[in-house]
DNA sequence: ATGAAAGCGCTAACAC
DNA sequence: GTGTTAGCGCTTTCAT
């Protein structure tokens, strides 16, 4: 079914059928309804690719996360496509399910179903290198090593300083942390660290637990801590959706938040202020990391200046509310 | 910088460049070296249009949803990501931030990106035909008057008579419902009702309150009720970000769920296990709705035979939690 | 107002 | 193993 077809079917030749179809002004009236009625009659529909051939006017941005389903990555999403609405811009939205080979085989099919490429990834740069030939990547959360990438990256020492003093301005001494599960101490850690330094708060070797990233996993790292540490007061999580999995842990506990435990996660979700107590959190603005990440993108693409490193930075700032 | 451009560079011809690029067998060690190399030199990146125009094996669905960020459109989009994926399709996702305009937006320019569109429409079926001449459109939660649609209907009668059975069984009488705000009576309501009758249980005008679909919507919609009726002991929500305001408020005006008011919610989101009490809900299988259509949106494209309108139906039960 | 011809960038089929 | 030819479906000149 093509534009042949139509044409033939019209009695008219293809420029004709094209003229009707893109609105042109140099076509009959009639003609143009009869073409218009046989390219429905047959259920004719413009190829987008022998269009986009033509005409390469619109950009797609793949956007690549490993979990739709943590509102984390939702936010993220929300933004990117907001942004890339703004702009005129598509965006394929892939989720790799966080696993390491579906990220692979996304990332290979990618290359030539979109323009640019944004988002999490777990694989090394070296293997993002290798297969994503030429296509801009954008990497969220995540300063690249490589010239070859761009990154947006997060800045949240000041918020956690922010909220270790104010834990500590409340008196709490005993401060544990709810680390993620990755290789090493996440960068959130060290921040963590300096600043219970900078308060002269040592933290014991044992009060860092490390949590899956999802809300049972923070219930359950929760729970190891508190039977080895029943002594800690305050609980800094790595993200509110370990946050809120040891909100909801503290409560079959029987431990009251924030009086007997205070917690604070970090990323400010809209999801902190469903809980109940509602969540502090060292709030990102997370919106704003995809549509970032999206902006670049679209430079990149089109070879307009791209944001400088400065730019590409989102900082966070302490979200007081119920927990702590 | 096309094809030719790394052809010249490598001093090969076209095709030399073309099998080196897609890893194919008739090709020297030495040369297709040095043809990837002249590549990424270049920073040569194929044309997907040109590629999609001559293999044309990729389909590409439209996802339409009017606000990401709500987390039934959440989870609806993760099931569609999840199915295309293991069809090997790809997945556009447009958040038309519940804007009539922004759909008409989206809709113009869709048809010429993707192969079939699914998702969630307030425009009349008639403007929905009018700007999607062609492709095949699936859409969700809404059973299609014209015959040109394909639809995902939502079969929640019997999980709302679980519902209220359940209500009345605890002894309630006084069931209030907090309504959508669209412009007519929802199906739910109806349900609700006809559930209600069966149970000799009368409905007052005044308890049916309408709420936008937010947690701050049904936070208020609840307080609305609540002043004009201070004696419901039970509010069964068009779904569950409306019930889960509902719960915040019902906390806020000091009263203990479920104790002095029961809350039973539809949907039967994964949200609903973190707030406290767990909420109760008429749940659907919300995943399913996303992979459905992308299912069947994918045979409409394919030609392959289409699933009946008995297989096109996501049917709802109840989901016992703690608010109710 | 309409038609003919050219070409967008790529790959499959067929030479060599 | 490599190059040549043809053609995917469409829109844009340029004629008529």
């Amino acid at each position: 079914m093509t534009i042949h077809d139509v044409a033939r079917s019209a009695g008219v030749s293809r420029q004709t059928v094209s003229r009707a179809l893109n609105d042109k002004a140099e076509i009959d009236g009639s003609t143009k309804q009869r073409v218009l009625d046989a390219a429905r009659e047959l259920g004719y529909r413009p190829s987008r690719f022998a269009r986009g051939l033509v005409r390469p006017d619109t950009t797609t941005i793949g956007l690549v996360v490993p979990d739709l389903l943590n509102p984390f990555f939702t936010e993220v999403a929300s933004g990117a496509l907001a942004a890339a609405r703004a702009r005129g811009r598509h965006v394929v939205v892939y989720d790799t399910a966080g696993d390491a080979e579906q990220e692979l085989a996304t990332l290979r099919v990618i290359g030539s179903q979109v323009d640019a490429v944004v988002g999490y990834f777990s694989r090394s740069e070296d293997d993002l290198d290798r297969f994503t030939p030429g296509v801009p990547v954008v990497l969220i959360g995540r300063e690249p090593r490589l010239p070859r990438f761009s990154g947006i990256s997060i800045d949240g020492e000041d918020g956690v300083r922010e909220a270790v003093a104010h834990l500590a301005g409340r008196g709490h001494r005993r401060i544990a942390m709810l680390d993620d599960d990755g290789p090493g101490p996440s960068v959130r850690q060290l921040w963590f660290r300096r600043a219970a330094a900078e308060h002269g708060i040592a933290i014991a070797p044992g009060w860092i637990a490390s949590a899956a990233q999802t809300v049972d996993g923070g219930g359950a790292a929760l729970a190891g801590l508190l039977a080895a540490h029943p002594d800690v007061t305050a609980v800094f999580a790595f993200n509110d959706v370990i946050a809120i999995g040891a909100l909801r842990e503290a409560r079959r506990f029987g431990l009251r938040v924030p009086a007997d435990l205070a917690v604070i996660g970090f990323d400010g979700l809209a999801l902190g202020t469903l809980v109940d107590p509602e969540l502090s959190s060292v709030a990102l603005d997370t919106r704003a990391l995809g549509a970032l990440a999206v902006d670049q993108a679209s430079r990149l693409v089109t070879g307009t200046a791209p944001l400088e490193p400065g730019e590409l930075v989102v900082r966070a700032r302490l979200h007081l509310r119920e927990s702590a």
